[in-house]
DNA sequence: CACGTACGATACAGATCTGTATCGCTTGCG
DNA sequence: CGCAAGCGATACAGATCTGTATCGTACGTG
């Protein structure tokens, strides 16, 4: 790992990042910053430091390097979203809107950039590609896990109340994006989903 | 215009759309279907079929086309908007309602892809982009309407309830396109937004 | 008729993008 | 030591993209 100074700098338990994350890292922020089609190989390459050659062993192609990092986006957005959540023996409706403050605390920083999945299904609007897959699938289970924590709480209509919190949810990330650091509407997202949870419950 | 047969066969008041405004619809069509990167100027010619310098005369480059197609899509949103909302002398509630009924049955649609505005955002990040430019003047005067029409129902808090449908329109934009045409989270638009009317009235 | 305008068609320039080929270096390990 | 694996650097191939140049033509208007 000739990137890195040596190991002796690294706290102990740390693990000095393997070279596939390392460009995961990088090609994900531009991707976040430039968007998918933006943020070349090339530029990749360079930012990152590595060899194209060594990203290319690691991805066969563009294609497969944008699914890995959305794969690892998504695994990463569950940990944020159990987070949230706080502890399972939490009452269901703390749970819930616990999603959504940690939510709006995100969406609220000027270093969030929106989401990646929506971002994805933007650019790669084909259903049969493999991001616009990714994207939709994580959507899918977000959807499902509302519509459970919903059922939780005994709402009313729990699928219903579910879809329309996933509303606010993705307006609250594209809001992020369109608005960037000013005071934007993804600050209303706490207290929309407080509210249709109250009406629901 | 040699692309279309004579006038006769228009009706009567009909126009031929000029050669600008067909490429408009055209690359509109593709963009949607492709994305702004995705689409390019050889396929908006050869599916139009009109000379590349054509395109060229009318448009400057790209990036004018794009920001010209969002202007015009700009224009056409604020007529679906004021049809949803109906006669002026509506009663303020009907009105507001009024748009997020017309917005579910537009986001139910199958050949909803989504909103072109949310779509620049995602794929041109940066605030000095033209089309982010576009994008987000857009939305800030949807944000600003939306509190408008708040405040005209006599709601508590009507920046807070204009912020709150935004995000739900924005939401059920963003599932329209990526659910396709099956059953998405956007019918919710509708309930969600008439519940929180409900109880900021 | 004559002429200007708008357009179609084709070829091209120059840049950029994805993906490959090749060579040399370092490093860890038996 | 000797070797294999992983990586950096560079050059390159082939495709694609934006934008331009050039020529021919149809059409409307004086």
């Amino acid at each position: 790992m000739p990137r890195v100074s040596p190991a002796a700098v690294l706290a102990a338990g740390d693990q000095p990042p393997s070279t596939a994350e390392h460009i995961l890292d990088v090609a994900g922020r531009l991707f976040f910053r430039l968007g998918f089609a933006a943020a070349g190989v090339d530029l990749i390459v360079r930012e990152s430091g590595v060899a194209k050659m060594t990203l290319y062993r690691h991805f066969p192609s563009k294609d497969d390097l944008i699914a890995a990092w959305l794969e690892r986006v998504d695994a990463q957005f569950w940990r944020h979203f159990e987070g949230w959540a706080g502890p399972e023996d939490r009452a269901a409706r703390d749970r819930l809107l616990g999603v959504f403050a940690g939510l709006e605390k995100l969406v609220s920083s000027p270093k969030c950039l929106g989401c990646p999945f929506l971002l994805a299904a933007s650019e790669f609007p084909e259903p049969a590609t493999r991001a616009h897959d990714v994207a939709r699938r994580h959507k899918q289970r977000v959807r499902q896990r509302l519509r459970e924590m919903s059922a939780d709480i005994g709402a009313a209509d729990a699928d219903a109340l579910g879809d329309q919190l996933l509303l606010l949810m993705d307006g609250a990330f594209m809001a992020a994006r369109l608005f960037g650091t000013a005071d934007h509407p993804g600050r209303a997202v706490f207290s929309a989903a407080s509210r249709l949870v109250s009406v629901a419950a």
